[in-house]
RNA sequence: GUGGGUAUAGCGUAGUUGGUUAACGCGUCAGAUUGUGGUUCUGAAGACCGUCGGUUCGAGUCCGACUAUCCACCCCA
């Protein structure tokens, strides 16, 4: 009996990685233009971080944290989520002493103990990133910017942006009694579900898909009506420099994120090509979270943008990936004396900085013409006794077919010639150009190339 | 945690009102006169038909339970 992943979890296979390289290069370079820099942190913290930052009431908290009790008393919890573990890092190494703002972006595994769906898993991937130090609107715009500006460089054009603002502590609670006042008389109507946040957390009532609640919900008092006259400013503000950057969105009061740590500012992208959990990306304010966590009281902010569900969409509107890398050059031995050439010639091949495979099946040749072509190497070489005899082998193009004849011992030089001409004459040689052209055009013959 | 769908080779599927050796495509491997790929042709390997139990002379096919998986609620990325 074979064991089986774990439910929830994923196996992202070699013909599939292309993608996740693709998107995370497109993130950190989006990130690291915008002045961000990379940060890493344990898959695992302490229990409390997450009770103390995401709060003792969230879900995420409440029911589904994947969390292990050490062999002294200490518990700890796989993280599910990137926010608290990147502010305690930063807090616990100083960071945030060496002036702001200070940003930083990550790309790391999330879990959550939830029941697996479309879009949702128990591992997940997310790219997150996390602002401190500035309450300035500009930040805020500066992170919806950038969230924007990596879906875009993804080629995604229908993600929707929805924009919110939750207030402070103070606004909200009096927006939540205004709501609970709202609410009260339609008490029966309810669904079962409502009617116990009704006393919790009436907020929670806007986004729920009952059919009657929703018609119930449709004339409820909203929240920016209730915001002070900071969180109000800041709001106006952040929707005006949102409009100079021509992004769109969609005001949205019905945006309520569900990790207790955001204040003012909130935000999700939405895909709707993706089945039901269509939040690509997710996030906000959270001007509490670094004194909750025993830091400075500090301005901070950030999002999280769940990579599977980027991939998802990206497949959706039928975004292309670059493919593969594929072997410059794959060397096809006949027998033993030939294999043993065909691996230093392989080996020298690579360390002039090119990729190589030659046979270690010992199969025909004709099999490994296929192989080849399977792999789509760029050039075969065939080794026979032959060529051992007169020292002269050819290479053929496995594009066009030609074949080129040359001396072994020049065979490096050779071949970096004729993967340059190739690579121009395919239009892909302006782009290698300049790296490749840095490569040694003539490498010393394999047998006296010693290692250092 | 609550619903609903699905379960046949590595992958994708067929399997007639229950009836003998479970079929096909892709993939894999090997051949098609001397040492050259993609196309074509031929052949081979590969399935205790998710598991357990029931109905029946007989179950891949009907029934039940369990498990897995997918989708939805909930929640979120």
């Amino acid at each position: 009996m074979l064991i089986k992943r774990p439910k929830g979890t994923q196996d992202i296979l070699p013909s599939v990685v292309n993608k996740w390289k693709a998107v995370e290069e497109t993130v950190s370079q989006a990130a690291e233009q915008f002045g961000f820099r990379e940060i890493r942190t344990p898959v695992f913290e302490e229990t409390g971080l997450y009770v103390r930052s995401v709060g003792d009431t969230s879900d995420v908290v409440t029911k589904e944290m994947y969390t292990v009790s050490s062999k002294g008393d200490d518990t700890f919890t796989l993280r599910p989520e990137g926010t608290a573990g990147v502010i305690r890092a930063m807090l616990e190494n100083g960071i945030m002493n060496e002036g702001f703002p200070r940003k930083v972006y990550y790309i790391i595994p999330c879990y959550r103990h939830e029941k697996p769906q479309a879009g949702r898993y128990r591992e997940f991937r997310q790219f997150g990133v996390e602002m401190a130090g500035s309450a300035s609107p500009y930040a805020d715009a500066e992170i919806i910017l950038l969230a924007a500006t990596v879906l875009d460089g993804c080629g995604l054009e229908n993600v929707e942006l929805h924009l919110n603002s939750i207030g402070c502590p103070e606004c909200r609670e009096k927006y939540r009694s205004a709501l609970r006042e709202y609410f009260e008389p339609h008490k029966d109507e309810l669904c079962p579900t409502c009617n116990e946040r009704l006393g919790k957390n009436p907020m929670r009532l806007l986004d729920c898909k009952s059919p009657i609640c929703k018609e119930i919900a449709k004339d409820a008092p909203i929240i920016t009506d209730y915001l002070c006259d900071g969180c109000r400013e800041h709001f106006e503000k952040l929707r005006k420099i949102l409009d100079g950057y021509e992004i769109k969105y969609i005001l949205d009061p019905k945006i309520v994120r569900g990790l207790d740590y955001y204040t003012r500012t909130v935000f999700e992208f939405i895909s709707n090509g993706i089945g039901a959990q269509g939040t690509v990306c997710g996030g906000g304010r959270y001007d509490g979270l670094i004194s909750e966590l025993g830091g400075q009281p500090t301005p901070a902010l950030g999002f999280g943008m769940g990579l599977e569900r980027l991939i998802l969409t990206m497949e959706s509107e039928g975004c292309e990936f670059p493919p593969a890398k594929t072997p410059d050059l794959y060397i096809a031995p006949m027998g033993e004396r030939a294999q043993e050439k065909a691996a230093l010639l392989c080996d020298a091949v690579r360390r002039a900085g090119y990729a190589a495979e030659f046979d270690i099946i010992g199969r025909g040749l004709k099999p490994q013409m296929r192989y080849a072509d399977k792999i789509k190497a760029k050039f075969v070489c065939v080794l026979g006794d032959n060529e051992l005899d007169s020292g002269e082998a050819k290479l053929k193009n496995m594009r066009t077919g030609d074949e080129k004849a040359f001396k072994l011992e020049e065979f490096i030089g050779e071949f970096h010639n004729l993967l340059i001409e190739e690579l121009f004459g395919t239009g892909l040689g302006d782009a290698l150009a300049d790296s490749i052209g840095d490569l040694p055009a003539n490498t010393v013959p394999p047998e006296t190339n010693g290692r250092n």
